[in-house]
RNA sequence: GCCGGGAUGGCGGAAUGGUAGACGCGACGGUCUCAAAAACCGUUGUACCAAAAGUACGUGCGGGUUCGAGUCCCGCUCCCGGCACCA
């Protein structure tokens, strides 16, 4: 008998007996629910899982343990993000192939996790560069592309020049590669697109229907980046004499508009009338255009310049050839100065009929909206430094408010609201803040003025629709993804191009286009892939028996890990992706556990491609991850050293990062000691293997639980462990020093005893715990959790303390509580648990046991502690009777002599009695 | 700048508007030991007081609602994460 918790003893035991009795295979019975718990895939690096990755499955796995003794049928699988750029990248350095170097990778993650034990279900484990699963990837590709939802076409993409591939929108941070950490290039090349923007409203929509962190919906809902306001076009003059007023213009007088809204699509034809769409949100500001702005890519640009001086011609020329070269993060970098050209063309404000100058600048994106915009430079920033730069007049569109001068001056005294009002109206650019507001009536509006956003913009918007000459449009920040990659690790994308260039799918029965197996795959970096350099791949009978090229072309990552969860509903099939029982009884995910990192990635096109299997009847719904959590990350601390003369610090960097070798070789306060985030480049990894070495598999999965409430970040510390290990100890000695009087027939004999005191006390900790532990579980407070254990495991040795003779009751109620800790403890530190098991003469597994189900009764107190307060402040504790009345608790109250110390010359005015709680007396 | 989250003892953190600091770490004192480690027992928010009793103060800052606020409302400060010339 163990009393105390030594884990080399037994922890290896315990997990080759479940993975002998394949105790954690998935169950599926009808008369069972279902519960489907999961975590992010990973992709299996060389550096191996550290103890910060543990805190992602833990208690993913607590949860899932949880349920399946709750008697659910459990789906708790695990599988490998194996294809992609990271694979592919360590494949190169290290002069390997990428597929058996993931093989190997991959089985060390498996036997890592296995280690701390984790239970998943490894019958239904696979990767996602497995043959068998990217046939099904390649065949959701055509699914979408017969959706009209996947599209070739060419344009201005993302290149890290470090990777040689082109990256989604999404992968890019701050104008740098995710990855690599490059600050990305502008190819333009034909790339593969799939149609996300088709569910933009969708994807927004639906969050209101999971449950997930605000943040993380907040992240998503930006990056969709929906704004309601009106698209219209405006007529292009090259002459700047002032026009008719919109007043002259009739609604209904469409044919002095009409024309081709599309300026791509227009002749260069000088009689032809040139113009432009723009979009805005706000229209009611319409009256304070006093210019528009083209970006300096929109297509409108040549027709314009053809029209123009040679002169206005070469500066237009300069200025794009300029922006051209300008990278996107210098383009669009904080606080820039603004550049533009005057294009020598004006545009007609329809709502008023003046001629305003169409300039060029770069702070108008071709990528949003229109890539035009009508500029109103008294209520926007940008505009205004635009319009104080270039010297263009400025038009008030409201009165600001006395505040918004007052902030131009050292004091309110000195601001006499009339002047400073008329100042403003002489020329706003003396002011060099923006004004505009939604609740602040319009001036110089024609017959607009006086209203206030909500009403002109609806009226506005109505005049446009009406005229013909724009409408009301939704306008989305978000693009189509990006799918493809110029490189070779990946799923081939299963196209044909046919031999007269016509795009044609790989007949279904074909699939997979298999990755050929080659020595050489490094990326050739002039922006084709390296398929397209291995004739056996790339020479192809097309559908007509024509020679014919293969895409060489293979989809990103994220593409492999949009829909993995469905093949773990029904991993082996063959005919099918997945079958539409299993998908229809597992779906959707109950629990889905990871990293806040993939906000925008993997977790916004997982959702896209669930809503297109919605609609193509292959899933019954329309959200893939009902619940999400996101676990905090676990730091260590890190040696930096300061920079030495003429060294720089890396942006973001404290200090130079040293190993921890070295740090030992300085003084100690020569050494910056840092949390950071574990990682090999950093040489700061506490990896699972160590941990269970030094401390066992439960200790380290009872630190990660109670260190820290779960989404917060944690400092690894051996001093917790330490901690985690005592604890584990406490309950074997505990339950050893019990064990003599335990009865395995407790439950039945214990109906028939009348509870002494010590059983009492016991049977009602023991009942408050089942009920504590089950609800943080379920709430994902596992921190708590362990608390409750805790307190648990001190209450039972209390009560045992006090017991000189132990009755037959008491005895029975130690039996019930024994079990009862070993089961509760079984989902945080299942080999403990099991190895407890035995030792007290059960068999099998705790895993397979009933979890406790509490009896409200015996958890009540038949004492409460009723707070008395005096005035709201606490001045005594009254012990009394459960079942108390409201008169006999504020009678005690009342009587109590430390109250009555504080209400000494006072009157009583009124008093507050909440049930069982607590009594406050007012008094003055 | 915008969007999200947060701020509670020496530390990690508990707390459906109702006794702030559960549980743990650390520290201090003790038991055991030749000694140490481990283990066990006790103390541990701050101030006043020799101590106890007691009193006052106390959940980032300033107001408010309430019999009662860590919790709700208004206005700030700082920290973390994300987005950012998106019209």
């Amino acid at each position: 008998m163990a009393d105390r918790y030594e884990p080399s003893t037994f922890e290896s035991k315990w997990q080759q007996r479940w993975a002998d009795e394949e105790l954690f295979a998935t169950r599926e019975e009808e008369a069972r629910p279902k519960f489907y718990g999961m975590d992010f895939f990973p992709y299996p690096s060389g550096a191996g899982l550290s103890v910060g990755h543990c805190r992602n499955y833990v208690p993913t796995d607590v949860i899932c343990r949880m349920k399946y003794m709750q008697g659910y049928n459990v789906l708790h699988p695990m599988g490998f993000d194996a294809f992609g750029l990271p694979a592919e990248n360590e494949a190169i350095k290290r002069k390997t192939h990428p597929a058996p170097m993931i093989d190997q990778y991959a089985a060390n993650y498996k036997r890592q996790m296995d280690l701390v034990g984790i239970s998943y279900d490894w019958s239904r484990s696979f990767k996602s560069s497995d043959p068998s699963y990217y046939k099904w990837t390649q065949w959701i590709f055509e699914l979408l592309y017969k959706r009209g939802l996947a599209y070739r076409k060419m344009a201005s993409v993302n290149w890290d020049p470090v990777d040689k591939t082109v990256l989604a929108d999404e992968e890019i941070v701050g104008g740098r590669a995710e990855r690599s950490g490059a600050v990305v290039e502008k190819k333009w090349i034909p790339q593969w697109f799939f149609k996300i923007t088709d569910y933009a409203q969708q994807l927004i929509d639906d969050l209101d229907t999971i449950d997930w962190p605000d943040g993380i919906k907040a992240q998503q809902r930006n990056w969709i980046g929906r704004s309601e306001g009106v698209q219209f076009t405006m007529k292009v003059s090259f002459e700047a004499e002032r026009g008719v007023g919109h007043t002259e213009l009739g609604v209904g007088e469409k044919s002095r508009y009409d024309l081709d809204a599309d300026p791509e699509r227009q002749t260069p034809n000088a009689e032809r009338q040139l113009g432009f769409d723009v979009f805005t949100t706000r229209i009611d500001t319409i009256f304070g255009m006093t210019f528009c702005v083209l970006s300096p890519e929109h297509a409108l640009v040549d027709q314009i310049a053809a029209r123009v001086s040679l002169e206005r011609q070469g500066a237009i020329r300069e200025y794009r050839q300029q922006a051209k070269l300008l990278t996107d993060t210098d383009r669009t970098a904080v606080n820039r100065e603004k550049t533009g050209v005057f294009t020598g063309a004006y545009a007609v404000n329809p709502a008023n009929g003046k001629h305003v100058p169409i300039w060029l600048a770069d702070y108008v994106l071709a990528t949003y909206g229109t890539g035009a915009i009508m500029a109103v430079p008294a209520g926007d920033q940008r505009d205004l430094e635009f319009a104080v730069k270039f010297d263009i007049p400025v038009t008030p569109i409201q009165n600001p408010p006395k505040e918004f001068f007052a902030q131009f001056l050292k004091s309110w005294e000195e601001l006499d609201y009339e002047s400073a009002l008329r100042s403003y109206h002489e020329d706003p650019r003396r002011y060099p803040q923006a004004y505009v507001a939604k609740d602040v009536p319009l001036i110089d509006a024609g017959e607009y003025t006086g209203m206030l956003f909500d009403e002109a913009s609806r009226r506005l918007g109505e005049w446009i629709e009406a005229l013909g000459i724009g409408e009301r449009k939704v306008q989305y920040k978000l693009r189509d993804w990006l799918i493809s990659r110029q490189r070779y690790w990946g799923c081939p994308i299963p196209v044909i191009h046919g031999a007269e260039g016509e795009l044609q799918l790989v007949p279904e029965p074909e699939l997979p286009v298999y990755l050929p197996p080659v020595d050489h795959y490094e990326p050739a970096g002039d922006g084709s892939s390296p398929l397209a350099h291995i004739d056996e791949f790339v020479n192809v009978c097309d559908r007509d028996g024509r020679l014919g090229r293969r895409e060489t072309d293979t989809m990103g990552g994220f593409a492999c890990s949009s829909w993995y969860f469905l093949r773990f509903c029904d991993p082996h099939n063959d005919d099918e992706a997945w079958s539409q029982k299993a998908a229809d009884y597992w779906m959707p995910v109950d629990c889905y556990v990871g990293g806040a990192e993939h906000a925008v990635m993997h977790l916004l096109y997982a959702r896209f491609w669930t809503k297109v299997f919605f609609d193509a009847g292959l899933v019954k719904v329309r959200e893939p991850f009902l619940r999400l959590q996101n676990q905090g990350q676990v730091l260590a601390l890190t040696p930096y050293r300061k920079p030495k003369e003429g060294e720089k610090l890396d942006i973001g960097e404290e200090g130079i990062l040293i190993s921890f070798d070295e740090a030992k070789t300085y003084e100690e306060g020569d050494v910056l000691w840092r949390w950071s985030r574990m990682s090999k480049s950093k040489g700061n990894v506490v990896t699972p293997d160590e941990a269970k070495e030094q401390y066992g598999a439960d200790a380290l999965r009872m630190f990660l639980l109670f260190v820290a409430p779960f989404n917060a970040d944690v400092n690894w510390s051996s001093e917790g462990m330490q901690g985690s290990v005592r604890f584990l100890s406490r309950i074997f000695r505990l339950i050893t020093d019990l064990q003599p009087l335990y009865e395995s027939d407790w439950r039945t004999l214990l109906a028939f005893e009348e509870l002494d005191n010590p059983a009492k006390e016991l049977r009602r900790a023991t009942h408050q715990t089942i009920q504590r532990c089950t609800e943080d579980i379920d709430r994902f407070q596992f921190n708590t959790y362990v608390s409750w254990l805790m307190k648990y495991v001190n209450s039972i040795s209390d009560v045992a303390g006090a017991v000189k003779s132990p009755s037959r009751a008491y005895g029975l109620a130690v039996s019930e509580a024994i079990e009862t800790l070993i089961l509760l403890l079984s989902p945080g530190a299942p080999h403990s648990a099991d190895e407890l098991w035995e030792q007290i003469g059960k068999t099998g597994f705790t895993y397979r046991e009933e979890w406790p189900a509490y009896d409200p009764k015996l958890a009540t107190e038949d004492t409460m502690t009723i707070a008395v307060q005096v005035n709201g402040k606490l001045r005594d504790t009254l012990d009394m009777a459960v079942g108390s009345g409201e008169a006999e608790v504020v009678e005690a109250a009342k009587a109590s002599k430390k109250v009555q110390t504080h209400l000494e010359g006072k009157t009583i005015r009124k008093v507050i009695y909440i049930p069982g709680k607590l009594v406050n007396i007012v008094a003055n």
